[in-house]
DNA sequence: ATGGTGGGCTTCCCA
């Protein structure tokens, strides 16, 4: 089973790549962030005829996330309980025999910002989610846009990137209290060397030049850990004409042939 | 220190 995340940063732009994408590399379930759709507007046909089933939380303009599988999602949640957030970030669905949790995390525009409290305090909230998912749920997948580098391998330029917003050490220290639940970063199985990332800036021609950085994650819980057999970040779609500023990152795993 | 680019119910906000 291949399992993937993009965040597509507007659906509506970026259906043609997504479905020549789901064509080129067939993954089974597709986590998908910055759809910026409303639902009445989401492409359920045309993602259909694709091949896939969709379930999806959007709003205008901003966010919006989703889930494709090529089985009918099930169980969804779109809400943290107890968080009454107008903005769409998270999305939680059972498929394929995996429990899946979709996270668009707040970006925080800059330590300090109101932004970045906002940041800090939904990722408690989302470690807390994930704690119940975890404890219900052993085979739980958490992937999605993290805006967050784990760690200075993650970052073109660790130097003068230095503290600043997506690398500061409390956004690590949020990212670290939700591995520590038992969810590894999938890409560090199999990947120990720094300069693969899966997001870059649109300006200063940073994809090019490799300027980036490696905040798009699949977390898997321990059950899990044994029957990865791959991580990839695909950089094709990026070279494409209008592309997002980030690109698709997948992991395989061997689910074997019972369900 | 600044600004560069891109998406969006656009003349600013968000990333």
């Amino acid at each position: 089973m291949k399992i993937a995340s993009w965040n597509v940063n507007s659906l509506k732009v970026r259906l043609p790549h997504l479905t020549q994408w789901l064509a080129d590399a067939q993954p089974d379930v597709v986590a998908l962030q910055e759809t910026k759709l409303e639902d009445a507007k989401f492409p359920v046909d045309e993602l259909a005829a694709a091949g896939y089933r969709a379930v999806f939380s959007g709003q205008k303009t901003y966010n919006g996330v989703a889930i494709l599988a090529r089985d009918e999602p099930r169980d969804i949640v779109t809400d943290i309980p107890g968080l009454d957030d107008p903005q769409r970030r998270i999305l939680a669905a059972s498929v394929g025999g995996l429990r899946v949790v979709n996270l668009y995390v707040v970006n925080g525009k800059a330590v300090g910002d109101p932004k970045y409290a906002y940041k800090l305090d939904w990722l408690a909230r989302v470690r807390d989610f994930l704690a119940d998912e975890l404890a219900r749920h052993p085979r739980l997948v958490v992937l999605g846009d993290f805006n967050i580098c784990p760690d200075d391998r993650d970052v073109y330029d660790a130097t003068a990137w230095g503290e600043d917003i997506l690398c500061s050490p409390p956004e690590r220290a949020g990212l670290k209290a939700i591995t520590d639940l038992g969810l590894h970063d999938s890409f560090r199985l199999f990947e120990a060397e720094g300069g693969h990332y899966s997001w870059w800036d649109y300006r200063q021609a940073a994809f090019r030049r490799n300027m980036g950085l490696r905040i798009d994650l699949i977390l898997i819980g321990e059950a899990l850990k044994s029957i990865a057999r791959a991580a990839t970040i695909d950089r094709e779609p990026r070279r494409w004409e209008r592309p997002s500023d980030h690109t698709p990152v997948m992991l395989e795993l061997d689910l074997g042939t019972s369900p």
